[in-house]
DNA sequence: CAAATTATTCGAAACGTTTCGGATGCGCAA
DNA sequence: TTGCGCATCCGAAACGTTTCGAATAATTTG
C-alpha cells in the first residue's frame, strides 16, 4: 500500500504537504497540489484509517446495539434499517458495524463499546422515554443519534416523524367517513412514538364527541402481524359492538387485520375500513394490498439518511441546537 | 483512557515489559506480571486498536458485503445470518461490519474495501462455482471464509453442509414412503449447493428406477414462499399427473406449499407429502408446521459458528487445508 | 572459579498520519 | 534600506502499540 512518504519522496515534497494538499489545507501551491493528487492516484493511494485515527482520534466506525429478540419489530424491519443505514453511512466514509447483544446485556455491551473508544458514534432507535443506552452514552460524551423522542433532557440530535399529526390524520379520515366506533391497533405502551399517537388518538375522539373505550385500543410489545391478527378478532368477536375502523401502527398489523377480517367474513372496507401508518417494507406497501390500504407515510427508508447526516454533524462537532429534525 | 504508558509509569515498569505481560508472554516474571494486571484492572485499561493495527496490521474488523436486493434469499434469513455473526465475531473481539451494496457493485466495494486495507477478513455467503468476489479477496490475499463450495481452486476456508448427501436422505424417505412422482422446488440453479442438490435428486430417481420429468423440477432466483406457491400450483394445475410429494430447499418453500395445497383443497399428508430442508428461522420451524413437516435439518444459527472459527483461525494464520468443515 | 545458560527487563525504532510552530523567499510600503 | 505581510513549504513531535536487539542479574554447568 502507498503511503504519504511514498508520494513525498516520488516528488521530494515533504510528508507535511502531502498530507495537507490532499486535505485540502489552503497554504499549498495550487500548481503543486496538482501534482501530489496526480501521483496519489498513480500509486493508488488510500489513506491508512489506523494511522489517521491514532491521531485524529476518529475511527470511520459507527456501530448501533441491537437485541437478540429483535425488541419490538421483526427481523425485516430490522434488516431494512440495517441496510439503509449501511448505505448512508458508506457515503460518509464510514463503516457500519453490528453488534447483536443478548437483551438483558446491551447496556454492557454499549459500556465495553464505549470504553473501547472505537466508535465514533452510535445510532440508537426506539427510545424509550427514559433511556438507560441514551444516558449512558450522553453521560460519556459519545455522539449519538437518537430515531423517536426521549424525555431525557440529552444534548443529542433526534430525528422523528410527528407521530401526534400523523395519528390526527389518520382519524380525521375515518371521522370524516363518518364511523362512530374506531379501534386503535398499536405497538409497546411505553415507547414515545406510542405515547404520541394514543394521545392523537384521545384528542381526536374527543373532537368528534366520541367516547373512549378502552376495549378498542391495543397495545403489544412487538408489532406484527400477529398482534394485528389476535386482537382485531378480540374486538370483533367480544360480543360487544363491533369496531367499524382499524387505525393501526404499521402495515404488517394491518396485514393481520386483513387476514383476520377475511376469517371471520368481514369485507373491507364495506363492513370495515383499516388505515395504517406505512413505516414498513416494500412488500407491505400500501398499494399492494387488496383492497387497497389507506395510509399515512413515512417509510423506514427514508429516515436512514436523516438519521446518518444527523449523526455525521454531530461527530464533525456541530452544535446540537441545530440537530432537530422533524419529519411530518 | 488508560494507555500502557499509564501502567508503565504507575508501576515503574518499561512499557515494553506491561505490553508482554499483558499479551501473555513467557518472558516476565509471574509476580510482575501480576501486578500488572491488577493496575490494569485498576485503571480500567483497554488496548487502543488502531495503534495496535498500525503496528500489527490486523484491525479486528470483518466484514460482509451483500447486495442490496437480497440475492438468492430474504431480509430474514440474512437477518439471521448477521445476528449470528455479529455474536460470533463479538466472542472473538471482532466487530462485525455490514456493507450493503447495489448489486450491481458488489465487486467495486469489496475492490475499494480490500485497497483501504481495514479489514481482517470476509464472509463470502452462497459462493457461485465461478465466484469473483472469491477470486478478487484471494488473489488479494485478503481472508476470507466461504458458505457453500466454489469451483476455483482458490486457498480458502470453506464451510458447507453435505447436500448431496441430505438430498438424497430426503429422496429416500419418499421413496421409502412409496411415492412415485417426486417434485423439487429448490432454489438457483447456477448455485453450488443447488447442483449438488439436484445431482442428488437425479441419483435418487434412478436408483428407484423413475424416469426423470422436466417439469417436477423448479428453480428459481429466490427460495421464498412464493416460488413455492407458484410452483407447486403450476404443477398441480397442469392437466397432466399430479406429484405425490415435495421436496423443497428450504422450509419457506414449504410454507408456500402447505399454502396452495390449502388452495387447491390437498390435503398434507394424505393427498401430497412435503419434506424439506430446514435451514431457516425459528418461525419457520418444522414443528411448527400442521401437519407436522419432515425435514434434514442444518439450521443457519448453527453455521454462523464454524464460519467465524474458520475465518478466526485463518486470520491467525493456520494453514489452510485444514480449515474445510463440511457438516453433515 | 570461569564460562555458559537462563530469566527478566528495557530502550528505541517503527507503523502512517496530523499538526504546531517555525522557516524561507518574495513583493511592497515606508 | 528596513520591515512587514503573504504564500508556500517543512521538521519534528505526537498518537499508543508491538517488537527487535541487547543489557543485566541470577543460576547452572564444566
Amino acid at each position: 500500500m502507498a503511503t504519504l512518504k511514498d508520494i513525498s519522496r516520488k516528488l521530494s515534497i515533504s510528508v507535511t504537504t502531502v498530507s495537507r494538499a490532499l486535505n485540502g489545507y489552503s497554504d499549498v501551491n495550487e500548481e503543486t497540489r496538482k501534482r501530489i493528487h496526480q501521483t496519489a492516484v498513480e500509486l493508488n493511494y488510500r489513506p491508512n484509517q489506523f494511522a489517521r485515527k491514532l491521531v485524529t482520534g476518529r475511527s470511520g466506525l459507527a456501530a448501533m446495539v441491537l437485541p437478540d429478540d429483535f425488541g419490538i419489530t421483526t427481523r425485516e424491519i430490522w434488516f431494512e434499517i440495517l441496510a439503509g443505514l449501511s448505505v448512508e453511512f458508506a457515503k460518509h466514509d464510514i463503516d457500519f458495524v453490528l453488534k447483536v447483544s443478548p437483551t438483558d446485556q446491551i447496556v454492557n455491551t454499549y459500556q465495553r463499546l464505549i470504553e473501547r473508544n472505537a466508535m465514533d458514534g452510535f445510532v440508537v432507535i426506539a427510545a424509550l422515554p427514559k433511556d438507560e443506552r441514551v444516558s449512558l452514552l450522553a453521560r460519556n460524551d459519545v455522539p449519538l443519534v437518537l430515531h423517536g423522542r426521549s424525555e431525557q433532557i440529552v444534548e443529542c440530535p433526534v430525528f422523528d416523524i410527528n407521530n401526534y399529526e400523523l395519528m390526527l390524520q389518520s382519524m380525521q379520515h375515518l371521522l370524516e367517513l363518518g364511523h362512530r366506533r374506531i379501534a386503535f391497533i398499536g405497538g409497546p405502551a411505553n415507547h414515545g412514538f406510542m405515547i404520541d399517537r394514543t394521545r392523537a388518538y384521545w384528542a381526536a375522539l374527543a373532537s368528534g364527541g366520541l367516547p373512549f373505550d378502552p376495549d378498542y385500543i391495543a397495545c403489544g410489545e412487538r408489532m406484527t402481524e400477529e398482534l394485528g391478527m389476535v386482537n382485531s378478532i378480540r374486538m370483533c368477536s367480544s360480543g360487544g359492538e363491533e369496531p367499524t375502523a382499524f387505525v393501526c401502527g404499521n402495515t404488517m398489523i394491518a396485514k393481520g387485520i386483513y387476514s383476520a377480517m377475511q376469517i371471520l367474513g368481514r369485507n373491507i372496507p364495506e363492513d370495515v375500513s383499516v388505515v395504517a401508518h406505512d413505516d414498513a417494507l416494500p412488500e407491505y406497501r400500501a398499494v399492494d394490498f387488496r383492497p387497497a390500504l389507506t395510509v399515512t407515510r413515512a417509510p423506514l427508508r427514508d429516515s436512514s439518511r436523516p438519521l446518518v447526516d444527523l449523526l455525521v454533524r454531530r461527530i464533525r462537532g456541530e452544535p446540537v441546537e441545530s440537530l432537530t429534525e422533524i419529519q411530518e
